[in-house]
DNA sequence: CTTTGATACGAACGATCATTCGTAAAAAAT
DNA sequence: ATTTTTTACGAATGATCGTTCGTATCAAAG
């Protein structure tokens, strides 16, 4: 038990309030209330503000290099590809929401080096996302779509997804999607 | 002259400050430096700086609302509206995309009364555009698409256009854009 | 029981925040 | 030319920010 218990508990409560308010407008005393502690009491638990939100960005960005390396070692066609692409955002995200949004969301208030580390990651993950479409391009699996407004739909769709203030299962969405963004696309 | 220049300036620069940091990171200093000016003398020009913030993003509903009005007057069927939808997103985004997007991500700082104010605006509008689509499947014209996945898929993906750090031009998003979610959708 | 290390807190630090005020210069109106 | 209005500024206000520090309380280890 290399990790106290308190610590995970402020950082969800710190996601949550990230998502909700936003980084900057989230101060030390807020965290502090919602965990029922004194702000002074955080910094038993953690170093400072920033390391919350650097810890919950990077957390996020490895969980989606993480899924993007485990799709891209299958052999499977770019099509096949994609649409796991789309159900790891979706499974992200229904497994924890709440720091997803942060992520997407508040990575800006990073500061260096975390901010530049953070970018070139993320700028990683969307090359090959990017490198998958072209091949699905290429090899006559998909129409022909411009590939970068393709994967930018496809982004930008998912972000609703953590914001979602709707009352649709994660199942629905993730149909709902894969109807319009893939099969959509494919060739016939 | 009712309105001074000076207080156009000021702000246009303010959105763009919106856009880069965010409201709350932009400070009232920060907005002063970047008109040549000194804090206190923003005050001669504008009331507040959520005056500022409140009615960048009421302009923008302004926009968004009149839009859907006009071509909800049109005799055209749900599908010409939806691309004439996209279309309005794209121009408004091309005409002034910093204040669109402080209109999009930072509406949340809003305070009270304007928060509830913006909010209902913007339920309004997009219950008109769930009502067009509903319409447009209805009537056999779209395929058979669970609506509001297709509606936030629709406006998330116009977010990315104002983020825009590519080098598309809005004509050759808007195609690509109207190949993806309208061509695709509609029966043949 | 004693010692040690983790945890909580109040008080305070300097920094920065949005905003106000009195005043002086500049511009506009008379 | 004189009055009036607009604009800019420095200084100051009270509030709030993230964070530090000394100290007290607590549980676990010896």
């Amino acid at each position: 038990m290399a990790k106290s218990k308190k610590r995970d508990i402020i950082f969800i409560a710190a996601a949550k309030l990230f998502r909700d308010r936003g980084y900057q407008a989230t101060s030390m005393r807020d965290l502090a209330e919602a965990v029922n502690l004194k702000a002074s009491s955080l910094y038993n638990h953690i170093g400072s503000k920033e390391e919350i939100l650097k810890e919950i960005c990077m957390a996020n960005a490895e969980k989606f290099s993480l899924g993007m390396e485990q799709i891209n070692t299958q052999d499977i066609n770019p099509l096949q590809k994609i649409e796991l692409l789309i159900k790891l955002h979706i499974d992200i995200a229904k497994s924890d929401y709440t720091s997803v949004t942060s992520f997407n969301d508040e990575w800006r208030h990073l500061g260096e080096p975390a901010l530049t580390d953070f970018k070139t990651k993320r700028r990683d993950y969307e090359r090959q996302f990017l490198q998958i479409i072209k091949e699905g391009v290429a090899l006559g699996i998909l129409q022909d779509i411009h590939p970068q407004i393709y994967l930018h739909t496809i982004l930008s769709s998912m972000q609703w997804v953590y914001h979602s203030s709707s009352d649709l299962e994660a199942d629905d969405i993730h149909k709902g999607i894969r109807a319009l963004l893939v099969d959509g696309v494919a060739k016939k």
